[in-house]
RNA sequence: CGCGGGGUGGAGCAGUGGAAGCUCGUUGGGCUCAUAACCCAAAGGUCGUUGGUUCGAAUCCAACCCCCGCUACCA
C-alpha cells in the first residue's frame, strides 16, 4: 500500500559537533520528508550514520592523544542526542565502524573488482619526510593546474571545482609542516569511472524532475569528460582492502562513505528480524530513492554513486537528489576554525527545536545560499510563528475550553463562509501535499502560514466571542470551523513543526501520534475533550539577538 | 586580473516575456477571544546603470557599476 521511499542523508563526519548548516543543508529537510511520507501512509527508510574514517579524525585524535575511535564514538552519541533533541526521525543511524559496513563495503569493493570496474595500478604518492607519512589528498597544497590558483588541495581545487590528482599539482607542499613531500612509489585501485560516462549521460539526461542547479552542475561535470579515480589511501584508519598483500592501504572515504546507504539499508533489514528485506527499497520498481545533500556533495551523489550502482548492477539509481545550498551566518561564510558557525548541541541547549525549525524551513537554501540570524530568529518566531500560528490555535482552544465545558462544540450546520474556510483547508492540505512531494519546503511552508492567516480573518468575521452573546449556535458553529481548520494545520504543520503539532494533536483530544492519523483533514468529534490548552510556542526577548551574536567569532566551544 | 553568487518598496525575499508580488515593519482605523496577539485600509518601488532584441522585459542579449565569497577547517 503506497509508495516506497528510502531517503538517504549525508554521512556527518565524526570529528567535530552538528551546526546549522548541516541542519538547513540535508538533515532538516530530509526529515521534513520522512514525515511527510509518513503521515501520507507510504513506507519510509530514512538511514545515515557518521563517518568514521579519515585522515582528519586521526589527526584530531593525535592531538588529543585520544583513539580514533574515541573521538568518532564521542562525536556519533552526540549526534544521536541532537537527532533526538531537534526530531530528525532516522530510521536507523549508525556509523561507518560496524563489521557489517565493513562487510557491505568488501562485497562492493570486490564485485566490482571482479567485473573489471576496479583495476590496480601503481602511482606516485606524496609522503611527506618530516611528518613521516603518506598524505592524503587533503593533506597536500598547491597550485592548480587548471587556474593556477594556489591553495587548491590535492583532491579538488576549490576556485574552479575541478577534481585533480596529487601529482598535478604545481609547487606541492605538506599541508601540516609546509615541506615539499617526496614521491614514493605506491600500488593502489582505481574505479574505472571513466566507463560509465555513455550511461550516466543517458541516465542523467532523463532526469528532469531534478533541481536545475544539480541538473547543471553534474552535467558539465559529465560533459568535460570523467578520469578514473583512486579509491584506496595509505592510511591505517579505514575500511582495509579486502585483498592480500595491501596492509596499510584502506578504502577511501568519497567510495566507503556512500556504500553506507546500503549498508545501512541492510542493518536496518537485520535488525528488524527480515534480513531480505533490504531488497524491498533497492531493488525492483516500487521504491524511489532520495538523497538528501549539501551542495558540495553533488558529483558524489550524482556520478560517482550512481556509477559505483551501475557497475554494482541490479540496485536502484538515485530518483532524486535534492541538494541545498549554503546557509551563512550573519551574513558571513560560515567557519567552524573561528567559531563562526551556530552550534546545534548549544542552540539546543538553550531553545525550543520547532522555532528553529520554523526558520531554516521558511528559509531553506533551497535554490541559492540564504543566512541565517538572531535577529531574523526572534522576529520570524515572534511575528509569525508566534503571531499568526501559535496566537491562531491559542485564541480558539482557550476560548472554546471556557465556554464549551473543554470540549469540542456541536455545529448545527454550515454557512457557505465556513464551507469555503473549510474547502480552503483542504485545497491548501492539497497544495502542501503536492510541494512536499516535489521537495518544494519553502513554499509548502509558506502556503501552510497562509491558511492560518486566513483562519484568522474568519474569526474576525464570525466573532463568536460577540456572537456567543446572542447566539450560542452561531458561535458554536465557527468555533467548531476554527477547531477543524487548526486540526488541519496541525496535520500539514507537522513535517516541519513535529513538537508543537503533536501537541496540538493531544490538546485537540486525539490520541496517539499526529503521523498515525493520515495526510488529511480530521474532524475532531462534537463533544470531543479537549485538553486544557497552553501556549504552543512562545516569544523571544530581543534581547538574545545581542547576547547570541556575541558569542559568535571568539566564543571556544566545548561540545 | 580571474572565477562564482548577487543587486526588486524601510528590512528579508519570491518572481526567467504579457497589467510589479509575499512576509515583516511603518501610519490610520477596527476588535477585545488571544502571547499589546488578531482583522481592515493606506503610504512606500523609474525591479543596479546604459544600450539592444521584441508588439511587449524585472524576466532575453551586450557593456558597465556596486556588493559578497574565493585563507585552512567548513554542508
Amino acid at each position: 500500500m503506497g509508495d516506497r521511499i528510502f531517503i538517504g542523508v549525508a554521512w556527518p563526519y565524526a570529528d567535530g559537533p552538528l551546526h546549522l548548516g548541516h541542519i538547513a543543508g540535508a538533515y532538516l529537510p530530509s526529515d521534513i520528508f520522512a514525515r511527510y511520507h509518513r503521515t501520507k501512509g507510504n513506507e519510509v527508510l530514512m538511514v545515515s550514520g557518521s563517518d568514521q574514517h579519515g585522515t582528519p579524525i586521526t589527526i584530531k585524535a593525535e592531538q588529543e592523544g585520544k583513539k580514533p575511535e574515541e573521538i568518532a564514538n564521542q562525536y556519533h552519541q552526540q549526534f544521536l542526542d541532537s537527532w533526538q533533541k531537534l526530531g530528525i526521525s532516522f530510521d536507523l543511524f549508525t556509523s561507518t565502524g560496524t563489521a557489517n559496513h565493513a562487510e557491505v563495503s568488501h562485497d562492493f569493493f570486490l564485485t566490482l573488482f571482479n567485473r573489471g570496474y576496479i583495476y590496480k595500478a601503481t602511482v606516485s604518492q606524496p609522503f611527506c619526510p618530516h611528518c613521516q607519512r603518506f598524505l592524503t589528498d587533503r593533506y597536500i597544497e598547491g597550485t592548480c593546474p587548471y587556474c593556477y590558483s594556489s591553495g587548491a588541495r590535492g583532491d579538488q581545487c576549490d576556485k574552479c571545482g575541478k577534481p585533480i590528482s596529487p601529482v598535478e599539482l604545481i609547487d606541492p607542499h605538506c599541508q601540516l609542516c609546509a615541506t615539499t613531500p617526496q614521491f614514493k612509489d605506491s600500488e593502489h585501485f582505481f574505479f574505472r569511472l571513466s566507463a560509465f560516462r555513455d550511461r550516466l549521460l543517458v541516465w542523467m539526461k532523463r532526469q528532469t524532475h531534478w533541481r536545475q542547479n544539480v541538473l547543471n552542475f553534474t552535467m558539465r561535470y559529465v560533459e568535460e569528460g570523467l578520469k578514473d579515480r583512486a579509491i584506496t589511501r595509505d592510511i591505517g584508519w579505514g575500511i582495509p582492502v579486502p585483498l592480500d598483500g595491501f596492509k596499510g592501504k584502506c578504502l577511501y572515504v568519497w567510495f566507503e562513505a556512500v556504500i553506507g546507504y546500503l549498508s545501512a539499508t541492510k542493518e536496518w533489514a537485520k535488525s528488524s528480524r527480515d534480513e531480505g528485506k533490504w531488497r524491498s527499497f533497492w531493488q525492483g520498481n516500487e521504491a524511489k530513492s532520495y538523497y538528501f545533500i549539501g551542495k558540495d556533495n553533488i558529483i558524489f551523489h550524482t556520478i560517482i554513486w550512481p556509477a559505483m550502482l551501475m557497475g554494482y548492477d541490479s540496485l536502484n539509481l538515485p530518483y532524486d537528489i535534492p541538494a541545498n545550498e549554503f546557509l551563512t551566518i550573519e551574513g558571513k561564510k560560515l567557519s567552524t576554525s573561528r567559531h563562526w558557525a551556530v552550534w546545534l548541541p548549544d542552540y539546543l541547549s538553550r531553545y525550543e527545536p520547532d522555532p528553529l525549525r520554523y526558520l531554516l524551513s521558511i528559509t531553506m537554501p533551497e535554490t541559492g545560499d540564504t543566512d541565517f540570524s538572531w535577529h531574523e530568529f526572534v522576529r520570524r518566531n515572534n511575528d509569525e510563528l508566534v503571531a499568526t500560528y501559535g496566537n491562531l490555535v491559542h485564541r480558539v482552544l482557550t476560548f472554546v475550553y471556557r465556554s464549551f465545558e473543554g470540549c469540542v462544540p456541536m455545529p448545527r450546520e454550515f454557512d457557505s463562509r465556513s464551507q469555503a474556510v473549510i474547502d480552503v483547508a483542504k485545497d491548501t492540505l492539497n497544495t502542501v501535499d503536492k510541494l512536499l512531494y516535489r521537495c518544494h519546503f519553502r513554499e509548502a511552508l509558506r502556503s501552510a502560514m497562509s491558511l492560518a492567516q486566513e483562519t484568522n480573518r474568519y474569526l474576525e468575521e464570525k466573532s463568536p466571542w460577540k456572537a456567543i452573546k446572542q447566539d450560542r449556535q452561531a458561535s458554536a458553529n465557527s468555533l467548531y470551523v476554527a477547531i477543524c481548520v487548526i486540526s488541519c494545520l496541525k496535520t500539514m504543520l507537522y513535517p516541519f513543526l513535529p513538537f508543537s503539532s503533536q501537541k496540538l494533536h493531544e490538546y485537540l483530544g486525539f490520541e496517539g501520534r499526529v503521523e498515525d492519523d493520515g495526510w488529511q483533514l480530521h474532524f475532531p468529534l462534537p463533544g470531543q475533550k479537549l485538553l486544557p490548552p497552553e501556549p504552543l510556542f512562545s516569544k523571544l526577548d530581543e534581547g538574545l539577538i545581542e547576547e547570541e551574536v556575541s558569542r559568535l567569532g571568539h566564543v571556544k566551544h566545548n561540545l
